[in-house]
DNA sequence: CGGCATCCAATTCGATACTG
DNA sequence: CAGTATCGAATTGGATGCCG
């Protein structure tokens, strides 16, 4: 397509390097299933867990955790009876909807493809 | 930030299986580097090697077949004296780009943030 | 309700050695 | 050069039970 720009070796390993830092911030199976239903807006661990087919709890936790970690997801706990935890993006996380917004395009034209 | 599309569980569950689709056929910790490696045009397989850090034979071997199996990558056999291999992205492989470029634009805008 | 600890199964990953 | 085979290590994932 563009064999040009295959011959700039700094340009190369810098978008290999910026993409890499990318994963490493998205690593694991469930940190794009949970960006994704919390940018829908906010919400408490068992909505989360039911809005994402086939997480366990642990691995929400844990993946929530190291999104928080990350300052990408904010944790909030209410004053209530039982305990009750609300998560939400940071806007630092919503600046990931481009990555999440293409990916999802991506996929539905992928069915639709594989459909017909 | 907009708590209204947060109450259409179709458009929501729709998002969330198309997510899931482009993760499944980006499953794996080495597809995006080789697919960002492979955009800036057909690479040999040693190239493609020594072009992303860190990956190991047996892995560029199985993700490339992957990739082959989905119909993103082609593979060219040449008619050399020591056989010579050419990966290259097939039409639907570029179709992954805007996703990539997404990943290689949020990562540089991450290292700068961090570096600060 | 949210979440940690434990144990266990499955999968992934990597180093090494070998082949056409 | 471009892989494959094998082994073992590491990571990941899930089920269960317990706690505040």
């Amino acid at each position: 397509m563009n064999d040009n720009i295959n011959h700039d070796p700094v340009a190369c390993s810098t978008h290999h390097r910026a993409i890499r830092d990318t994963m490493d911030i998205l690593a694991g199976k469930w940190k794009i299933p949970i960006i994704g239903s919390l940018s829908f807006g906010k919400k408490r661990f068992m909505v989360l867990i039911a809005s994402i087919d086939g997480i366990a709890a642990k691995m929400l936790s844990k993946e929530l955790q190291e999104l928080e970690l990350n300052g990408l997801v904010k944790r909030t706990v209410l004053n209530t009876k039982p305990v009750t935890v609300e998560y939400e993006l940071t806007e630092y996380g919503h600046s990931l909807r481009p990555i999440i917004n293409e990916m999802a395009f991506w996929g539905k034209q992928h069915r639709e493809r594989i459909m017909k």
